[in-house]
RNA sequence: GGGCCUAUAGCUCAGUUGGUUAGAGCACCUCGUUUACACCGAGGGGGUCGGGGGUUCGAGUCCCUCUGGGCCCA
């Protein structure tokens, strides 16, 4: 007895402390670093971990999603494959530079000169964002080395918080979605895309963002109600129809000097005559046709729209459906271009546009909208409606569509063989749970244009391209120079090609370097190469390539999911993973999705403190993939439910370990115990078998309900009989059984309450829990004597456990005669019958001096007869005896 | 407008291919310190499975429809 406490069972065993103590280990024996060598005997087991933004702030949803995928990597570790589980930063993009705005009150301008030792005017501000008039202007790479502080300080609060949260990661194989090593693989990938044409160059109309000044993709879309209104817009027939008006409603006049056509739809009876004729606009007098398209929606105003260029994304369809001519007035930053508007002859209509050169497109709408009124040329007032309005799901003014040169990527939106191959992929991959496919689905089917990457901002991966500048002096962006893989990572605005010198640049008959980056889903749609070595460790991208699994969030599926699997098809020809899990989100107790603006985001870190990372752990792993769970902060109960289960497994351990040791060799011998053993078996069967469906949720609850019968009624049947009240082999029958169950307990809770099932495990073992195997029905079942079964006379009894599922109703039904009797548990039964049905009872009666035991009967009497348990003629004895 | 998910005890959730009397935890009520655990234990009450219709010997489960909530796409 005194050999297993003398390893150190503390006499009162807390979760205080426990995560600090663990985490130093782990990490100092490498518990969790992935082994190349055994990974090649083995097998791996490969996670494509998401990057979190770094720069954003970490919340409880992050926490929940992040567990799942941890629990999963630490069945498949005791699986016995090599796990593979990075984890990367996404630093690049458009979120760090928002935030070093903000923290450091700067912002980019890259026609500045740079700064050596510049020292920012702020240092971590107060969390309120600076003005950008109050911005200091500096230069790029000023810029980009004050996003690159930042990032890595955010880096570390992040591992902090991982690593508490007892993620298994090998914090030896994390990446930085903007190190060299990542910008080395992006560049790489893009090239090749370039090379297989893949990639490509486009001038033509752009969604546009006018705050952040850069091109966005129809991924980074997102539809909000706004208040709008409709204007009735008097266009002037011309010939035939000269002296008579067509009526149009539009929720854009500013955009009337961009007008090119009007349009209705091709079986509107209305609008029939007027095909093929000519209107004049209001107010600018240019004379535009009338013409037919089925886009057109008669039942949207008058049933005929005025095309602008651009309006919005069907005006862009209109325009090259019906080719039409390009007439932008609006400029990348949103005001009306001071341009010449040679298709506005009329003088009063050149007039007109002038007053409104360098207007937003607010001061603009009033400003025609007031010279319509005074020309009688609006009818009545505008009506206010509410309708949807693009935005960057990033950015708070409406998107605007501008004219520009931008790079594309291949999708399958204008290629259905590849969009056919796309969806195919999609249907190889195991999507848990399963109905998430469908949304990967409808966003491949509903793709209408290729992937934009070329994005005006600074700190994110350069497009690796260079344009020749001929000796007239004009860039031929035709024929892009392009660096050899070699040289890679390349900056285009920072280092010349090959075959030119610095001098050159900007100069006829030089080069001018591409100055756009990448769209940061173009290189965390690489995610698996950037962990992988794709290209720079050959030996490890075989052993983790194609991944087993992508975790993820539901609301990436059309960028994250998507984009990393077009990237894989491209290059390679298959799925980067076999499986994805898709998590749910956290939401508000009124189901409301968290997040920032509405401020309902529940930091994790207080929660973690106060409760134990294991009780937060068994929080996030009760719930299934793919469903939103509501969560409390002032009522956090299912963590408390946690905390209470991890406490209980350091007692009942306790507990189990204090009765000491079984005899060398010893056997399972009492039906009971064997029925026990037989029971957890199928436990592990179920838990497994869950496991492998990626239902974690059910191996957790499977798990946790055996454990509570185990304590409260395993456990106290059997607690005289281990203490030796029976004899030296009924004693080991019992020690054998509650420490090979106990064992068992621990590696099935091992995935979900790490540090707890450690501590445990170190009282009695040297080596980690969370290196040991994951238990099989037949290692359960191996302390059980041959021949055991026999006695119930019933060749199945023990299979099934039903000795301990008898024994255990018969000891409630004693606890309930008792409560019924208002008498203490621990009241003495003098004598008493136990009814019930004939075999059942004849179970009972392989246990009964341990049912006697715990149910303080010093006789009992069976009865077979009845449905149901019950127990009559009890008499009660004294408590004084 | 189209698609997907969801509605089960006061609360948070299970409920497998349709099959006895629909489960768990929390909360609530009563009782209890018994060789670990009061961060504990025993017992108990509590549900028209969102509404309506259908298929079936049998529906929480399958089909239709309506309503509420959420998400995605137009």
């Amino acid at each position: 007895m005194t050999d297993s406490a003398a390893n150190g069972i503390p006499d009162k065993p807390a979760l205080e402390g426990l995560e600090q103590k663990w985490n130093a280990k782990w990490d100092q024996q490498g518990t969790f670093r992935f082994d190349r060598d055994a990974a090649k005997a083995t097998g791996v087991y490969s996670i494509d971990t998401p990057p979190p933004t770094a720069s954003g702030s970490l919340h409880i949803g992050h926490v929940f999603s992040y567990t799942h995928t941890d629990v999963i990597a630490r069945y498949q570790r005791a699986q016995g494959k090599e796990v593979f589980y990075p984890m990367g930063w996404d630093d690049n993009g458009l979120p760090t530079e928002r935030r070093v705005q903000n923290y450091y009150g700067v912002r980019c301008d890259p026609s500045l000169a740079y700064t050596p030792d510049f020292v920012p005017p702020f240092e971590g501000g107060d969390g309120k964002s600076v003005k950008a008039a109050d911005q200091q202007p500096i230069s790029r790479r000023n810029f980009i080395e004050l996003c690159e502080r930042l990032t890595k300080e955010d880096e570390k609060q992040f591992e902090q918080l991982w690593r508490s949260v007892g993620l298994s990661v090998d914090w030896n194989q994390t990446y930085r979605t903007i190190g060299d090593e990542s910008i080395t693989a992006s560049q790489r990938a893009f090239l090749r895309n370039l090379t297989r044409g893949e990639a490509y160059q486009a001038d033509a109309p752009t969604l546009w963002d006018v705050t952040f000044r850069t091109a966005v993709a129809q991924a980074e879309l997102e539809d909000r109600e706004r208040d709008g209104a409709y204007h009735s817009l008097a266009f002037h027939g011309t010939g035939a129809h000269d002296g008579e008006d067509v009526i149009i409603e539009t929720t854009r006049p500013e955009l009337l000097p961009a007008c090119v056509a009007l349009v209705a739809h091709p079986d509107d009876e209305r609008y029939q005559k007027l095909f093929g004729t000519t209107v004049r606009t209001p107010l600018f007098g240019v004379e535009v046709p009338v013409l037919a398209h089925r886009l057109a929606q008669p039942e949207k105003g008058s049933g005929i729209a005025m095309i602008c260029t651009f309006g919005d994304v069907t005006d862009v369809v209109w325009w090259r459906e019906l080719h039409l001519p390009n007439r932008t007035i609006i400029g990348q930053d949103g005001r009306v271009i001071d341009l010449d508007p040679e298709w506005i002859t009329d003088e009063q209509g050149r007039e007109a546009f002038a007053q409104l050169v360098g207007k937003t497109v607010f001061s603009a709408q009033k400003a025609v909208v007031a010279a319509l009124q005074e020309s009688g040329e609006m009818l009545g007032d505008p009506k206010p409606i509410k309708h949807p309005v693009k935005f960057f799901e990033k950015g708070d003014r409406p998107l605007e569509i501008v004219s520009t040169r931008q790079w594309y990527i291949s999708n399958g939106a204008g290629d259905e063989k590849l969009r056919a191959t796309l969806k195919e992929r999609g249907n190889e991959l195991e999507w848990h749970p399963a109905f998430m496919h469908v949304r990967y689905d409808n966003w491949v089917d509903g793709l209408n244009g290729d992937w934009l990457v070329s994005r005006q901002r600074y700190f994110g991966v350069p497009i690796p391209v260079w344009y020749p500048i001929d000796a007239e002096g004009v860039t031929d962006y035709e024929h892009p120079i392009v660096p050899d893989e070699s040289q890679l990572p390349v900056d285009p605005s920072s280092q010349a090609p090959a075959g030119f010198d610095e001098a050159q640049r900007g100069q006829a008959g030089g080069f001018v370097g591409e100055v756009d980056v990448l769209d940061t889903w173009a290189t965390s749609s690489l995610t698996p190469q950037l962990a992988g070595g794709w290209e720079r460790d050959p030996e490890l991208w075989d052993l983790v390539a194609p991944y087993d699994l992508r975790p993820q969030a539901q609301d990436i599926i059309r960028t994250w999911l998507f984009s990393t699997l077009l990237r894989s098809e491209l290059e390679d020809h298959r799925l980067p993973w076999a499986h994805t899990t898709i998590s749910g989100f956290i939401v508000d107790p009124d189901r409301k999705k968290m997040s920032k603006s509405k401020g309902n985001v529940v930091t994790p870190l207080s929660l973690l403190e106060q409760f134990s990372s294991d009780a937060v752990r068994y929080w996030a792993a009760a719930y299934k993939l793919g469903t939103d769970a509501a969560f409390d902060p002032q009522n956090p109960k299912q963590i408390k439910v946690g905390r209470r289960l991890a406490i209980k497994i350091l007692n009942a351990a306790k507990f189990v370990l204090g009765f000491g040791q079984a005899a060398e060799g010893a056997q399972a011998t009492n039906p009971l115990d064997v029925s026990l053993l037989a029971t957890l078996a199928q436990v592990v069967e179920q838990s497994t078998k869950a496991f492998d469906a990626y239902d974690h949720a059910r191996a957790l609850e499977v798990t946790e309900s055996f454990f509570w019968t185990f304590c409260d009624d395993y456990i106290e049947i059997v607690k005289e009989r281990a203490y030796g009240a029976a004899g030296d082999a009924e004693r080991d029958s019992a020690l054998v059984t509650l420490q090979t169950a106990l064992e068992v307990l621990l590696r099935l809770f091992a995935p979900f309450i790490v540090y707890a099932t450690e501590e445990v495990y170190s009282w009695t073992h040297d080596e980690s829990i969370h290196r040991q195997p994951w238990p099989t029905a037949a290692a359960v079942l191996a302390p059980v004597s041959q021949g055991t079964e026999s006695a119930v006379g019933d060749a199945d009894a023990d299979a099934d456990g039903s000795v301990f599922a008898a024994v255990s109703d018969a000891l409630i039904t004693f606890r309930r005669a008792k409560t019924e009797a208002k008498v203490k548990m621990r009241t003495p039964i003098v004598t008493a019958t136990l009814h019930g049905p004939a075999d059942r009872i004849r179970r009972v009666a392989l246990a009964l001096d341990d049912l006697r035991s715990v149910a303080k009967a010093a006789r009992i009497e069976l009865a077979e007869d009845g449905e149901q348990f019950s127990v009559s003629d009890v008499e009660f004895g004294s408590l004084d005896q």
